[in-house]
DNA sequence: ACATTTTTTAATCATCTGATTAAAATGTTT
DNA sequence: AAACATTTTAATCAGATGATTAAAAAATGT
């Protein structure tokens, strides 16, 4: 028998070669737009070892899902949270790491956020970005620098200027190549422009 | 026989509540999520009707995406082409005009970004926007007030600014009613904060 | 080498969904 | 009212898709 399954196939197992299919496939199309043929397809496999693994594709997905939320969290709350930033340094910080996650995980944004519309109900739980935004020491500092402007005007438009490039790309993008050119140039852009909506 | 289809049903002929029955659900789950069941349901009427009326989910589909990028065209082109208004003039007009456009329509950048996506041949034509923003008077504006910046990067943060809350209003945005309140606040925040931008 | 467990496959099922069809109902003109 | 055109419906079809099954193949332990 086979116990040990980290021992098999050092580089790729094929579960993890199923869990990259999955992740390719969702992401790209989203949830109702992906048969579990393409993920087989696209993981060199057959569509029934699919079942054998997860139980279905909505197990699947979940797992998937759980995993994109996870990479999106993980650079948001350490910084905004972290007690020793400054407010500029933490937004710096923010532009920076997630222009950087974006550049690598461009799908991310309109994936999560088109699922998210899709079935509300299924992220009540695991979304309380707003709770956890709202005890934040960096909402503490917005309220301190600016009383007179809403905290979450600040935090959507910073977040707009940084995650909108990666939604509309299509649109307002010629290529890729310019289009990374462009991100880079915009870490530098935003954090100057929101510092100076922090300063007035 | 009724040669006049306008005469019969003044009020809301079934050729109308079809259409009307499909951008509702067409934008609210989006192309593939949508079931021809759906749209019948809706508009009250069986399903071969709508074979009927428009031959398939497709052609339907056509029908209302085209009215939506009208819909999103008609707010933007008259005002960038607009000789007689001035750089900050633009950005207020656009601003404004575009959330109110959202707040009637929330559900439109997502749908219209997300179906761009899925399928973009489908909109290669159709989608000159980079060519129609890059001869209009509004970027010669801002390469005449600053030539330092490239023009596309104070456009994506004046779109992210105004899209994105519509985008992102399940995660961001408590309740229905705050959000609204807080767009129109938004309105005068967005063209200071962006008149910020321009002057620095 | 043998037995046992794990992995993989081909074939099949049941359901969903877009579309069609034939016929009934409704409306219009004469 | 009769004849004709238009509108609406119920029933059905064909293809796609998620899932299952039974059996073969491969790996592993003794």
């Amino acid at each position: 028998m086979a116990k040990n399954k980290e021992v098999k196939n050092l580089d790729t197992s094929t579960e993890e070669k199923i869990i990259q299919a999955a992740s390719k496939v969702f992401t790209q199309k989203g949830y109702v737009a992906t048969r579990t043929r393409d993920i087989a397809e696209e993981a060199g496999i057959n569509l029934a070892l699919l079942n054998y693994y997860f139980r279905s594709k909505e197990k699947l997905f979940q797992l998937i899902m759980a995993e994109k939320l996870q990479l999106l969290f993980s650079v948001i709350l350490p910084i905004i949270n972290n007690d020793d930033l400054t407010l500029e340094e933490k937004v710096e910080t923010l532009v920076e790491n997630y222009i950087n996650l974006l550049v690598d995980n461009p799908d991310l944004p309109l994936f999560v956020l088109g699922e998210i519309k899709a079935n509300p109900e299924g992220f009540k739980d695991r979304l309380q970005i707003r709770k956890l935004l709202q005890n934040s020491s960096f909402i503490r500092q917005l309220r301190e620098r600016r009383p007179n402007i809403e905290p979450v005007q600040f935090i959507t438009s910073l977040l707009g200027m940084t995650v909108f490039p990666f939604i509309a790309k299509q649109i307002l993008f010629a290529d890729d190549k310019s289009f990374k050119i462009l991100m880079e140039e915009r870490k530098v852009l935003i954090a100057k422009w929101a510092k100076m909506i922090l300063e007035t």
